[in-house]
DNA sequence: CGAAATGTTGACTATATTCAAGGCAAGTGG
DNA sequence: CCACTTGCCTTGAATATAGTCAACATTTCG
């Protein structure tokens, strides 16, 4: 993947995507025409930096990232990841700057949206207006989950709580046949970092899932021998087919 | 307080507290025809419960709640304390019911709306629609925030954090006169659920913190004699005047 | 090939939890 | 008015979970 694709919105592939709801066309002809050119930022790019006045509005189209925070002795707390179809920079509209940062953790590529997109989707569509205050309520799940997770289970129990949701939500991504082993492209230092655990005591736990044949890693990929063992220990329920989300 | 009063939106004493922003005749009017009557609840009563199915959305008019999740052996994570101007309920549109209880932590004075008024503000109002998105991606920031405390903070800071930025959003509700003492309902187990610590943990980090002159509670009245230190500790800062907000 | 990032491991320590008791104040019912 | 309950706060001792520090191994990549 390099160079600058512009594929029209209508021809997204990743619209094709059953988690994915369909928009109406003339709802898809306002998106894209907000939308600009498609950008490609390496590994461990910065795409908003905390503390930023300005920032910009993307769509994620391809990559993961995620949302931090920093304390100023360096201290970092991950709020949570992000996958293609996720939206990033909503946050900023409420406190006039970014209160947190966002980091490409693969190459990522986006779609770029000018930083009043947010109103002028809501103004000329209220359909999509909708669908942001989805995603943004949707993203605070994520975020709630991960804080019940730092603040009341064991190391044991977070690192299998983040392996099952992960692996659910990548592999939602993913044609059917190939959802054994999704892509998993974190390191033990962003699972730390996510987890509020120290490096050595998340490394140590994940041999011990491991050891219990309950997660496994290789080459990037990850694949979970005992998904039902390993909800068990994460305390994490609902099977049920998660609703369509919109998409941007 | 007692019995139902419904003061219309037009003269809703809330609306006069600085940190409102003006609503336009018309998207005000809309409101109050989408309000039903208003609903008082006594302290603890659960306004939303965990799992529950449909569920009714309220801007909280006066009183404190909190947001929390459970896992099933009974440990309890706050998600974030729920003040005046508040709106409840958001989650729910996302998730097919309620990912998260709420529960209050005063008598509280709600105005409801019924489920669907999230589109109808939506459809009917482009600006009333955006200020939902605000109010969605400004609760995310709470929970942010307590993310990172919970993640990356030790006890004292953590405490430190959670009294510094209840009391600026006590205060901001408050005439400027009364903003020596502002109300504070919490237990110390509220706290600890808020923190992720246990409660005698925090009983202890709470001396610690009142010794250090750092903050005293009496008769639910929570007072910071030495704003400054206390902000040292717990890594806040943005002295800023926040910016305005909606309020529904 | 060498440098840098990531993963691995052990020994030691610290922060925070658990368990167990008891105190105090407010409310309730006889 | 008093006994009793209930909820919240307080405290100490023992324990456990997780952090820190310090190496070293392995992989990746220019």
């Amino acid at each position: 993947m390099r160079g600058i694709v512009n594929t029209p919105c209508s021809h997204c592939p990743l619209r094709d995507v059953a988690i994915f709801k369909q928009q109406q066309k003339r709802e898809l002809q306002l998106i894209e025409s907000l939308r600009g050119d498609q950008i490609v930022r390496p590994m461990g790019a910065v795409l908003i930096a905390e503390g930023a006045a300005q920032t910009a509005l993307y769509t994620l189209f391809a990559g993961w990232a995620f949302r931090y925070k920093t304390l100023t002795d360096g201290r970092r707390q991950i709020l949570n990841f992000l996958l293609p179809g996720d939206f990033i920079g909503l946050q900023q509209k409420v406190a006039d700057g970014a209160t947190h940062g966002v980091e490409a953790l693969t190459e990522v590529w986006l779609c770029p949206f000018p930083r009043d997109a947010v109103w002028e989707l809501h103004r000329q569509a209220p359909e999509l207006g909708y669908d942001i205050t989805w995603l943004a309520a949707h993203e605070e799940s994520l975020v709630d989950n991960n804080l019940l997770s730092v603040g009341r289970r064991s190391a044991k129990e977070r690192l299998a709580t983040l392996l099952m949701l992960l692996f659910k939500r990548a592999a939602a991504l993913l044609p059917p046949e190939q959802r054994q082993r999704v892509p998993f492209p974190l390191t033990q230092q962003h699972m730390a970092d996510a987890l509020g655990l120290s490096l050595a005591h998340t490394h140590r736990t994940l041999r011990e899932l491991e050891r219990l044949g309950l997660h496994h890693i290789e080459d990037g990929l990850l694949s979970l021998p005992n998904p039902r063992a390993l909800a068990r220990v994460a305390d994490v329920w609902g099977d049920g087919v998660p609703p369509e989300r919109p998409l941007i």
